[in-house]
DNA sequence: AAGCGTGGCAACCGCAGGCAT
DNA sequence: GATGCCTGCGGTTGCCACGCT
């Protein structure tokens, strides 16, 4: 059998919270924490589901959120993101500290398909609206010191190799759309030792990408997770390995959506330990699933971190 | 000043995945 | 293994403020 009924639907408020309302969440949550969101709302004495409670707090009453007009910086790394995640507004909101997936989608609609739009470009393709596919990467390409891009057709990269030390929150990579619904699985496991490093660096066929296509390195440094923004968007390009030995790389198949359960990364070079800015040290592998739709800092099942070292199981 | 249209945003709704029982 | 709740997410709604006529 589950578990006993939800929270009393019959005798809840509903509507714009009260002054009062926010108040006595407010007091609770700094009481008790956050969590347990069923029964928080009897025990702090709110007419409220803990649903609604929950999205309050998230969206309104966090004390950490940033609030007023967005960047333009911010606003560039939203429309960025968007071309690479599309609508998936909570991990496009774990890039911008202080702003809430709510936030962000509202923005989105009321003002950055309109910027979109005064452009000439598609809000939802990232594309010209009568243009080529060609013009489309060009375009969406906001970065003038972008390369053109070139990847084996039928791989997807993840290419690790110019990151001289790990983030705690870490580096994603995004393919075609439909491996896109799959993140929330992702996971990352070793590969055979034997990875292809060509298949990740450089391509025979040459093939132009749509933004979502690309390969695309997300590299973040402590620095940026201090609250500055310095999001930087770029291609896999090959590059020469580190002095640390570490050289992650990966692919799988894009052609077979069903083989594509999880991001693989390896380790090319032997294990050496490297430590991450949080003080951990990293072997040769690194769980990267909290950042693809694990609660930030949750290790997946298949991840555990042991004497401070983050590992595959 | 009143009525109307529009934009912005907080909040709700429904769904899916995970997990407890 | 089956059932059903919990949590989080994306889409949508509805209220309110503001500007225009």
């Amino acid at each position: 059998m589950g578990r006993s009924p939800c929270c009393e639907k019959a005798h809840t408020n509903k509507g714009a919270w009260t002054k009062e309302e926010d108040q006595r969440l407010i007091n609770y949550i700094r009481a008790h924490g956050e969590g347990c969101w069923r029964s928080l709302p009897k025990a702090a004495g709110l007419l409220r589901c803990g649903k609604s409670c929950r999205l309050r707090w998230i969206n309104y009453l966090r004390p950490d959120l940033k609030r007023g007009n967005f960047s333009e910086e911010e606003d560039e790394i939203i429309i960025k993101l968007h071309s690479l995640l599309g609508n998936k507004w909570s991990l496009i909101a774990g890039r911008l500290p202080g702003r809430t997936d709510n936030e962000i989608k509202n923005y989105w609609n009321t003002h950055i398909k309109r910027k979109l739009i005064s452009r000439g470009i598609d809000p939802q393709t990232h594309r010209p609206m009568n243009g080529t596919a060609a013009a489309a990467v060009a375009a969406t390409d906001t970065s003038s010191t972008q390369q053109p891009k070139t990847i084996p057709s039928n791989n997807i990269c993840l290419d690790f190799r110019n990151i001289t030390s790990f983030p705690q929150k870490p580096i994603f990579a995004v393919a075609g759309d439909d491996q896109i619904g799959k993140f929330k699985d992702t996971i990352i496991k070793t590969r055979e030792s034997s990875v292809d490093d060509t298949k990740c660096s450089s391509g025979t066929t040459e093939e132009t990408l749509t933004p979502r296509e690309q390969v695309v390195k997300v590299e973040q440094n402590e620095d940026v997770w201090g609250g500055g923004i310095d999001l930087e968007l770029s291609i896999g390009l090959p590059q020469p390995k580190l002095s640390t030995g570490i050289n992650f790389s990966s692919s799988f198949s894009s052609a077979d959506s069903k083989a594509f359960t999880g991001i693989w990364a390896a380790a090319t070079a032997p294990p050496q330990p490297v430590a991450m800015t949080n003080g951990a040290v990293v072997t040769n592998l690194v769980c990267l699933c909290w950042q693809l739709g694990h609660k930030s800092g949750q290790l997946c099942r298949n991840c555990e971190v042991a004497n401070g070292v983050y590992r595959y199981r």
